[in-house]
DNA sequence: TTATTTTGTTAGAATAATCTAACATTGTAG
DNA sequence: CTACAATGTTAGATTATTCTAACAAAATAA
């Protein structure tokens, strides 16, 4: 059994692995503002339980096991927010806080009816893949907004670090997912550009911003 | 800030309270399946935050504080119950888990939408009713089944100890909230009722049955 | 009313998750 | 290459929740 502490723990490293799967202790302190000797201590206990591959200095992994019961943690926090978007009217600025405990719930019957009555959706409200039955995360390769150049026209098809003031602030420039951005110019001075969408002929977004929206050309 | 844990206790005190509002340590280590010396000790630390009146060997009693937060957390309860029926298309002898779970989630937010979306219900699934915001619970009047007599026409308004089993086999008999019963006759020896309704002509409803039954005459 | 059963409390220990203080290792900047 | 900074670990303490064993009070039955 996998408790409450352990599940959060497990999506973190999940949400915070790199290319090789790699997470710092420091990393994951900071992400779950929990320090770290704690998190030293738990990541032991987790390897004892197969969860984790962990050395002393060296960079933590998820097994195969644990990076299959994070996804599941994952699975059911993009479902809840889906459901709490789709079918409860919530904002996609609003639904973060309730997902984070609502994905606790032990009841796989109550994940699958949502996952029945959203469709089986395949991405979150903030265009993130759900991960499957399985914990198989069906991965979309995106582009971040910050990577294209001036004259490409792109569709904005996920944002990265969801927090509700960033998401708030697209909701102020009506940007959502799906909206199309021409690029008109590229500052070299701040690397802000300057683009155009909707009914906007000119808007300048910071690179912070720019770095946030992940893109596609399709 | 009331925890999770204390959120059980409170929640257990409040629906075995009798009419006096009293509850023996041991009824509630029982209902709770802890045993009494945890209780004890944390009806101790109830007392401390005002929540509970305590004192050795007398019987345990909520405050008026103790009382509303109880409500509150019946309320989050009973409003996702409704929800997993009305909205999610559960049976109602499958939510009682799931919303032991989800009543937990701190979010004023979720619940009050939960509400608007249910359109302010009063009664939960099995006929319970609903506190309000502010911890104020409606009391209906029912009477037990086991209560009436020959000849006496009532309504299934309610259902008591709602085990799945029971309301399982509350289904098999087609027996459901709104269901209106005739009282053929009362057994002397078990008392066992004779009944009938809807499309059964007779049936025979044993006193344990009869006794979590409850109904109106209406 | 005395003996027995039931109920309730105290004392002490265990587990999970967290912290701070002190120490150790690793990485980096002169 | 050394010294300082950043990162990570160990040791020991704390809080919340639970338990068992032993004792005490209250209720009940003979």
């Amino acid at each position: 059994m996998i408790s409450l502490t352990e599940e959060n723990y497990l999506k973190a490293l999940f949400n915070l692995a790199n290319n090789a799967g790699e997470v710092n202790v420091n990393e994951l302190s900071k992400q779950l503002a929990i320090k770290m000797p704690t998190v030293t201590s738990m990541m032991k206990k987790l390897a004892e339980k197969k969860l984790v591959y962990y050395e002393s200095y060296k960079p933590l992994r998820l097994t195969e096991k644990g990076k299959k019961e994070a996804a599941l943690v994952v699975r059911k926090h993009r479902l809840t927010e889906m459901y709490l978007v789709d079918k409860m009217g919530f904002g996609w600025e609003e639904v973060h806080d309730i997902a984070e405990q609502v994905e606790h719930v032990r009841s796989a019957q109550f994940f699958d009816k949502i996952d029945e009555l959203l469709g089986f959706p395949k991405l979150d409200p903030h265009g993130a893949p759900i991960p499957d039955k399985n914990g198989k995360l069906a991965w979309v390769s995106y582009d971040k907004l910050s990577n294209c150049h001036a004259g490409d026209i792109v569709k904005v098809s996920a944002v990265i670090h969801t927090s509700s003031e960033f998401l708030k602030f697209l909701n102020n420039r009506e940007i959502s997912l799906g909206t199309k951005i021409k690029i008109k110019s590229i500052e070299p001075f701040d690397r802000s550009m300057v683009v155009s969408y909707g009914n906007r002929p000119a808007d300048t977004l910071s690179h912070i911003v720019c770095e946030r929206l992940l893109v596609t050309f399709g």
